[in-house]
DNA sequence: AAAAATCGGTAGCTATAGCTACCGAGAGTG
DNA sequence: CACTCTCGGTAGCTATAGCTACCGATTTTT
């Protein structure tokens, strides 16, 4: 197996605490599908039959949604050692709920999810860990989705940009700090127009609650926006 | 162990396909607590010590989650052999993300989940089904919240219920249905006000696009229904 | 069977947030 | 140095959906 492959491998979240040579053991046992993909191509076709967890070796993938009107919106953007289709890997669906289009050129290799639970449980030292990483990887995902679901729940936008910034403020543990997200890209994170997100900061600034300049903001008025958050 | 809960036991998601007899072995290593709870009471609370993957084995509760301002989603209703927990298990969070409530008197087994990739490996002869059972179970919650995040991203009422009941005229194969929610949980599942479901409801009854009483639907211009969709 | 609680539809009012449009400030490119 | 592009704030208009209130129909409790 290519050494620069194997160094991506390490990497990723599924091999986590897997040592080289124990990979190089268990790859054999997996028998993993290296296919390559031209920029511009698909990788995965929503709708179509499942052809197995997905690792991204090189290149730049998105993940889009294709909705039945022909609108395409991107999800994600994947890069090298992220993996896709692990949600379907297990679960009886067999078709791949959203498209994987490769950006530039990429490589991609394939496990067969059912040699995931396979007949090697007793020779390879790594099962046990692969096995481990899986079921992390998938607790970690789902609660990701639940997060995701608590903020989309929120009702106003008063609530959500209180909840988010006092959010950011304790992770910081400062009042004055640079958000992560640019404006654009918190309105989505928020399930918000950006417009809309813009003019409640602007009101919030009035009210003497925060000041901001693009990514950064300092909070005035803790107990204010405490008060917004409800 | 009594005849009546491991009758519960097999039926679960958790031991599908794990007999009786090799169930008996398993909970033997696992070590399962049992407690019961009364009608309307918190079996877990959001924020608090995680305590162990749950199994539900008498009676009914709802998965609720609560936001800050006190509005409650819900997000599932579980009953006998249901699974909850299931997310927190493997992940490095240790306490419950969400709430879980007695709709009646329920008991419930709690299982330590270090148990689950314990060290009888070698011994259970259920414990790789066990363990295959619980990546399924972890990719079905994932993909039914990514669902979930899917339809709380729907701006509009009328989307939404389009889509709702596109899906649920799918699943059944029918023009007419019962919708498995009643109004206001229906409300919020999509996370709206029942009062405004109901007007948009009844806008679309108005248009000839559906016919409805109670909790019984019928769709009678499924190309219109289509185009509310988007 | 009466009383209480739940369920669901309707209406009017209003706050909210989405949309379009515009404009200025930086950043990157030729 | 124009130029183009992205980023972000502002304003006006309007559609949308939330809220309160009410009422009749069911279901559950006593």
């Amino acid at each position: 197996m290519d050494a620069n492959i194997v160094k991506i491998l390490v990497s990723s979240p599924i091999f986590h605490d897997i040592s080289p040579s124990q990979l190089d053991i268990m790859l054999e046992c997996l028998k993993p599908k290296i296919n390559t993909f031209s920029k511009n191509s698909y990788i995965a076709v929503q709708g179509e039959p499942y052809t197995g967890l997905g690792i991204l070796l090189s290149g730049e993938a998105s993940i889009i949604k294709e909705s039945a009107s022909g609108s395409r919106v991107i999800m994600t953007v994947i890069r090298p050692g992220d993996l896709f289709g692990e949600m379907i890997a297990f679960s009886p669906r067999k078709h791949w709920p959203a498209s994987v289009f490769a950006q530039s050129t990429c490589s991609v290799m394939f496990l067969p999810p059912e040699k995931i639970i396979g007949e090697c449980t007793h020779v390879c030292g790594g099962y046990k860990q692969l096995i481990k990483n899986m079921l992390v990887l998938l607790s970690t995902k789902a609660l990701m989705l639940n997060q995701r679901v608590e903020y989309l729940a929120i009702k106003g936008m008063r609530e959500k940009i209180s909840i988010y910034l006092l959010e950011q403020y304790k992770i910081n543990q400062k009042h004055t700090f640079i958000l992560p997200l640019k404006r654009n890209e918190l309105a989505d994170f928020l399930s918000v127009s950006r417009t809309a997100l813009s003019r409640e900061l602007g009101r919030m600034r009035d009210e003497g609650i925060i000041e901001f300049y693009r990514t950064s903001v300092k909070i005035n008025n803790l107990a204010m926006l405490r008060r917004g958050a409800e």
